[in-house]
DNA sequence: ATTTCATATAATTTCGAGATTTTGCTGTAT
DNA sequence: ATACAGCAAAATCTCGAAATTATATGAAAT
């Protein structure tokens, strides 16, 4: 039987990968089939999410799936800028080289998938294994930084960043620009250059800063 | 019968006011008889609690008041002074007259209450009516932003600083320096001085990055 | 045709009991 | 004396059904 940490991952990743319409109700009854458990369980699973803003809930009227809005995506961008900012440069005073290693090899594998991508439409298989890098590339960012409670706070910002962005729409033109991006941010990371890391982090996300990713 | 959100608020403000002891067990069963209903009702609401941080889980080990620790303090504060610097900021530009009026009135009220206190050590009424006011005027800076998720962040990180800092201890002999520090953030803010802003909103919580307000 | 109200249907919320797991205790062996 | 196994007690987790509340349907009145 699944323990209810697992569906509550199981049911997060969904969240993220756009595995739900947004907007689209989420009923207890319904998604106990598709675990095998009971309504309850999943209730307290969907309440859990909802608290860190993964799912949306009204009292008496049930939980849903947030709608997209191009204000929360500009929210979101401007808090992940914020943290991943401060976070790196922590990383950079006290992570050592052990940690410059950890996030050379991040990049090195988000490159050579961000690579591989470049140009073409990818498959389904591709989209998460490129999802799965670049979360991994901007924890490392800020692994070192000495925090846990900026990591937790970051990790619940990236999750309902992510869910705003539709990663599933494959539009991966921005690839080529990105593959720029993490490059400019790992040198400046390795040159020590704070001030430069922070305008690095920055550029990166601007583009959510604007709106122009949800189609205005 | 009262409704799960009315235990949720309940319940979150005697750990916010440190009405549990640190590290002590929250068991279902018998907060259960406190609120007059089913075990399963309390389980729900201390999973919410659990995901914005007030309330420790463990699987197959329950639930707990988190522990006191000078780290966890120094790291709720790193956070609190970067979201409320910005946030501050962000009122600043955006907030106009009609927020400068708020929160001169937010101070005006937290400043009679500091004042009243100066010197003696208060009741538990006072206490309560300080801890409002002072949690009154810091939402009140940031009230103005524009961004919900900026809000809604700095306010899960402002019962966890809260939970933390145990202010029933009773030692406000900072009060006086409190003082201070509230009207030199207030005087900041009406000047337009982001930068002036930005250190006052430091200053005033630098004391917690030291651990000295743990016994350190 | 639109609104209002009563009814029927469906969804949410609460509950207490049963199944599972942990924890504490006791006796035995090293 | 310490360590370990087995047993008993207590706590946690899961479940499905009952109670409550919202939503949809349709009839009557304006």
């Amino acid at each position: 039987m699944a323990p209810e940490s697992d569906i509550y991952q199981s049911l997060k990743s969904k969240l993220i990968s756009n595995g739900f319409a947004h907007g689209a109700k989420l009923r207890a009854e319904v998604l106990r089939e598709e675990y095998g458990c009971s309504a309850s369980t999943v209730r307290e699973v969907l309440f859990r999410l909802s608290t860190v803003g993964l799912v949306s809930f009204q009292e008496q009227r049930g939980f849903r799936v947030p709608d997209r809005s191009p204000e929360k995506l500009i929210e979101l961008t401007h808090m992940r800028v914020l943290l991943e900012a401060e976070g790196t440069v922590m990383s950079i005073r006290r992570g050592g080289v052990a940690w410059e290693a950890k996030l050379t090899a991040a990049h090195h594998q988000l490159s050579h998938i961000e690579s591989r991508i470049h140009g073409q439409t990818p498959s389904d298989e591709i989209v998460a294994i490129w999802s799965g890098a670049e979360k991994e590339f901007h924890e490392t960012l800020i692994v070192a930084c000495g925090s846990e409670t900026l990591k937790k706070l970051h990790g619940q910002l990236y999750a309902q960043f992510r869910q705003q962005l539709m990663v599933a729409d494959r539009d991966f033109d921005f690839i080529s620009t990105n593959i720029q991006h993490h490059a400019a941010i790992l040198d400046a990371a390795l040159s020590g250059d704070e001030a430069l890391t922070r305008q690095k982090v920055h550029d990166h996300l601007a583009r959510h800063l604007t709106g122009e990713t949800l189609g205005l």
